[in-house]
DNA sequence: TCGTAATTTGAGTATACCCTCAACTTTGAG
DNA sequence: CTCAAAGTTGAGGGTATACTCAAATTACGA
């Protein structure tokens, strides 16, 4: 077992940045390879869920053969953590960090995850449960997620309520955070629960 | 495809019980051997999850050839969901359904199942997750036994409280199974969580 | 234009899984 | 004791998966 691990193409930033000393030329095929590579990843992931994105699919979808894309990706868990996480970001209310959002506009993007893109949610949701016992690195990526979205949602608290102490507002967060959670987990068993009615009057009963 | 199903022994009460007009005699070798399977999967889910599951794994521990499991069990999930749905009944606070639990015996009662049996509590997530595109059948019995837990928290609710419709506290419900589910998941990503801490303070602010 | 290095190929490896089945052995009621 | 039915065997079918690598091809800075 090695502690070093080979650092892909595609961990770079675009044209050749160079990292721990070795610098890496990107060339435009190579670019663009990995574009279609992410694009049918999140093409496919949105369709059919995890189930749907095979390597073989991916492949199949981006117009590559198997070698190309292990030449640009360390594994297939790569590019789908990847994709989901750009799809998060895409509803962040505040993506520069500004501190301006409000509890509501917290909520209400994490409704928008989950309605607009529900198999992209279920990946998230299944990944995350899965990670747990196989992969570490996985797993803290996970947390490391969550805890920054606790520490948004109890300064959008403290913003709200001056007299919150940082503590109680960590643990409403917490807690609120847990129940979207939860009521989102309950609609993937259930497309026929009002995901966003529940989750709104949780809101109310918890912030 | 065929709407109807072969019945395995193992879906039949101890000794010989009629069920569509089939009589199936069930020898003492087979009852046994149907335990030790059923005991090799509790016990390996309860030591190292889904993952650890494996028939290989599961005919190894009960001393049994695959030919031997297939013989009463239609399928590897049958018998999983068999234990998971065993270890949930272990824990239940008011298992003849008199309709005396409480609020906080259910709550408890939820606590119990996955501070005690966190693989299995895990398990259970990720069955009721996963399940959702592949098998239907999974999915509806998972449902079914979360709407019957919401009724029996909404129930207690309003045994608690006279004014509540049942309405208001089938939401209720909703929501705090929903927020339990969610402590729970947020959980299983990170081990250090206290979760019985927030689920007690959760329960507390949404009955 | 040249040569190095990035990229692509695609057949193949490795592996793991659930499940089947025809032949054989054991059970236990009558 | 008999014998039909229950139970057992175990090799292997079928299918899927992620991933590798040596060799061929292509891009592009100098």
């Amino acid at each position: 077992m090695s502690f070093e691990r080979t650092l892909k193409k595609s961990e770079y930033d675009v044209q050749a940045i160079p990292l721990e000393g070795i610098a890496v030329a990107r060339y435009q095929a190579g670019l663009r390879t990995e574009a279609r590579i992410v694009d049918a990843t999140r093409s496919l992931l949105a369709e059919g869920g995890l189930e749907a994105a095979t390597l073989k699919a991916i492949c199949e979808e981006a117009g590559v053969k198997a070698g190309s894309f292990y030449n640009l990706f360390d594994s297939k868990e790569e590019v789908v953590i990847r994709v989901v996480r750009e799809s998060i970001d895409a509803v962040d209310p505040d993506p520069g960090g500004a501190g301006t959002d409000t509890v509501d506009d917290l909520v209400a993007a994490f409704i928008r995850f989950f309605v607009e893109q529900p198999e992209m949610a279920k990946v998230y949701v299944i990944a995350a449960v899965n990670t747990e016992t196989s992969d570490n690195g996985a797993r803290r990526r996970f947390l490391r997620h969550h805890l920054r979205r606790v520490e948004r949602f109890a300064d959008a608290m403290m913003r709200q309520d001056r007299s919150l102490t940082s503590d109680t507002a960590t643990m409403r967060a917490e807690i609120l955070l847990g129940a979207l959670d939860g009521l989102a987990f309950r609609w993937t068993i259930d497309s026929t629960f009002e995901f966003e009615k529940f989750a709104l009057e949780a809101a109310s009963r918890l912030s």
